[in-house]
DNA sequence: TAGATTGTTAATCGATTAACAATC
DNA sequence: TAGATTGTTAATCGATTAACAATC
């Protein structure tokens, strides 16, 4: 079976924008060379990522087609299939990714949110309720979702998550920023604002 | 001189947030097999880390200092001194960024933002004027900002990156979901939800 | 055909993991 | 002292890069 590293599956939807853009500007067929070009990478990694998710080769002195590959990408990465997730937290972050409108064409659908601020109970977010956290449990199986994003506060973080998987979450997209435990059965991904603040602070630090 | 690698770099804050959590339970000597099991690291890989930015050595039998450890992150980290950004695009994701309360003690301060939007422009959020677009030139001088936080569509991302860069923008901290291309004098981070969202997809595909 | 680009195989590089002597 | 944990040095692993023959 193939198997793709964490930076590699990181690399995919970089490569779909880019090819969603030429396919707007009216571009048929891309090389690597030329995206490597564009995106920074090496053309041999670019090769090798989409050698990995293609089934069909590309064309010597040609390249690929732009468009059959951005149907590959995203059937690979699942944009054409959809996936229902649950928000847990519905302040600023929480409201915001709700309103996000990148993740229904990514075959994201957010279907309801949950907190414990009774100011927020019973509102809505781009006409999604606004449950509360002691409900969770009792309406989990009525929503149909396999993933929770977790965008509360470090210290509640642990305890929704393990709520969450206790309920049947398959996946948890954590918006904490700390690290959380949870069972080898689950899937988790961190998106860290301070590990991202880190590298950034670093690298200003450096080259001064 | 010492170098550290990305995937390093973005561990540290995550050890000083678990750090903060024991310092707040009384605890005042940590282990790196300790750290390792509550963290979900190797033991040699928090050793090694440690070691890079601490100049004190740890006590062999007992561990490190917890309070020492906190002082020597934060500082290593930069969060005891303030640099200053801007954030471009006060949409829903910029907005809840300038209103993320962890940033402050992070030693970021979200200064001011920028929108093209008529219906922002002149508004507020958290006390920090939203500008005109048009105005970003004149007024980035005054600001004394190092960083720039993209937080536009892709379509805009790289032209608003350009005018940053020209206006004097050390580091640029992208949210947009493409890839933007800055010169070597500058810093790039770039937050792609699409990104993590594709390492969550495939995860669960492949329990599946 | 010549030349550009592909796919494959080998080499390099860097990060993580393992091993182990030193130390409190 | 014995035992746990450290720091250092070597081994392993995996990803990226380089080299090159195959192909349109």
């Amino acid at each position: 079976m193939k198997t793709y590293s964490k930076n590699q599956l990181q690399r995919y939807p970089i490569y779909l924008k880019y090819l969603k853009k030429l396919e707007a500007e009216g571009v048929k067929v891309v090389s690597s060379p030329m995206m490597a070009k564009e995106l920074g990478y090496s053309e041999e990694q670019i090769r090798k990522d989409l050698q990995n998710v293609s089934d069909r080769p590309g064309r010597p002195h040609k390249g690929r087609d732009v468009h059959v590959l951005i149907e590959t990408l995203e059937s690979f990465l699942g944009y054409r299939t959809s996936t229902k997730a649950v928000m847990i937290g519905a302040g600023h972050l929480g409201a915001a990714l709700m309103n996000y409108p990148n993740f229904e064409e990514m075959g994201l659908s957010i279907v309801a949110a949950f907190d414990t601020d009774p100011a927020k109970i019973g509102a809505e977010v781009r006409g999604k309720a606004i449950y509360s956290m002691s409900d969770f449990e009792t309406l989990w199986p009525h929503l149909d979702a396999e993933i929770a994003i977790i965008c509360v506060p470090a210290e509640e973080s642990q305890k929704v998550v393990d709520l969450a998987i206790k309920a049947g979450a398959k996946g948890i997209w954590n918006f904490a920023p700390n690290h959380i435990n949870v069972p080898k059965s689950v899937s988790l991904v961190t998106t860290n604002l301070a590990s991202s603040l880190a590298v950034l602070s670093h690298s200003l630090n450096v080259k001064k």
